[in-house]
DNA sequence: GATGAAATTGACCGATGCGGTTAACAGAGG
DNA sequence: CCTCTGTTAACCGCATCGGTCAATTTCATC
């Protein structure tokens, strides 16, 4: 790629990555053409094909940046130094939505380029994954202490549940094809104080009062 | 479209279907070609277009398809008679297990074809639609009684945050390109066990004797 | 205001893919 | 043999694709 992509300015240069997020996770990577996300840049073909020498090399750069960009913006905002579990997912959260505020489409991104069949990049994609694998939420997982948590529960699921409607939240904002980070943030908010009602064990001293009994 | 399509042998017309709600989920409406739909049905792209007429009529036919076969196996699995909430999840949950296992990409195609934005079609979809929108999900949340559930737990939340654990989890199948329904239903099910002993308030007649003292 | 380098683009190229048509083929029944 | 039905390969005209290039605009420096 051109190096003089960098010396853009920043307003520039992240309208050239928005637009290749946006167009490259709204169809497959065959079927998302330059000339579109030219335009979505405000830029000519002829220019992003100065900056990028080809379409392939484009979308694996949107790629690396995507990876870096989300690890960067999760260990710098400090969620893995967090011990209780609530307090890293919200300051996780935090982090995500500051990434989303500044590259809207880069998490639909993610996920299509994850999954995209495409031989002509997905074997790039896959082999670079490796160094992006985190073990963060497994060894979280590990971590927790069941007596902070009501009785008998299963931390496992518990966990892959928050998950899951943590994806389903964003999934429906996903959809309508523009993204509130706003509205989003304050659903997100409110999920974290429901979980935290539901799941904590509140009254710790007279749970162990009753089982001493 | 051409009425021989449904003297067409069950196995032929089903295959013909789920190729187009499999092309038409995958990208936008224009960048699904019929080409690809009529080889992914395993016949000609001329048979294809002897039996509709035109993209559209395909498309729309789809999109019809796909709304009366929801709402039919929805009211047929009784799930809106049921009057125990989980007990009615319960049974959604298998009609659309069974609707998925008939049509795998019907729910990805409902979506995209609710959303898409091409003025060809989204016009005929959105004039759809008032005919197919549901008040069940309302209804019978305020037929929810709170004695049933933990104390103080905001109920709408609750049944908000079930849905999105729902969506996130389908949408986890989804994005792998092909669905394993099995494995899906396993998840289902144990999402519902785990909701059922972390919201249900258990012990109901203990609980009164705690308050009563 | 002249000048040269850098930024930017409209127009173009060959190849491919698109929606849709048509003429021909295959086979079963009479 | 003919006819009817199901089916397809080949084709058409047009749009779009990735990518190039000569020409134009911009702009700092003299």
């Amino acid at each position: 790629m051109n190096p003089k992509f960098f010396s853009l300015s920043e307003e520039k240069r992240e309208a050239i990555l928005n637009a290749g997020f946006h167009v490259f996770s709204q169809n497959s990577y065959k079927k998302s053409p330059m000339s579109e996300i030219a335009d979505a840049a405000g830029i000519s073909k002829a220019l992003l094909f100065h900056y990028f020498h080809n379409k392939k090399e484009l979308y694996l750069f949107l790629w690396d940046t995507c990876c870096k960009a989300m690890v960067e913006e999760m260990t710098r905002s400090g969620a893995y130094e967090q011990t209780d579990l609530f307090g890293s997912m919200d300051y996780g959260m935090k982090a995500k939505l500051r990434l989303m505020r500044q590259y809207p489409d880069i998490g639909i991104f993610a996920v299509r380029a994850f999954y995209e069949k495409d031989p002509e990049v997905s074997a790039d994609i896959q082999n670079s994954m490796g160094q992006y694998l985190n073990a963060h939420a497994a060894k979280k997982l590990q971590k927790l202490d069941p007596e902070d948590f009501i009785p008998g529960i299963d931390l496992s699921l518990m966990y892959k549940e928050m998950y899951w409607a943590s994806e389903g939240c964003l999934w429906e904002y996903i959809q309508r094809g523009y993204i509130n980070v706003d509205a989003m943030e304050k659903d997100f908010r409110k999920l974290l104080e429901f979980w935290k009602s539901v799941y904590l064990r509140k009254n710790r001293e007279t749970a162990d009062e009753r089982d001493a009994i």
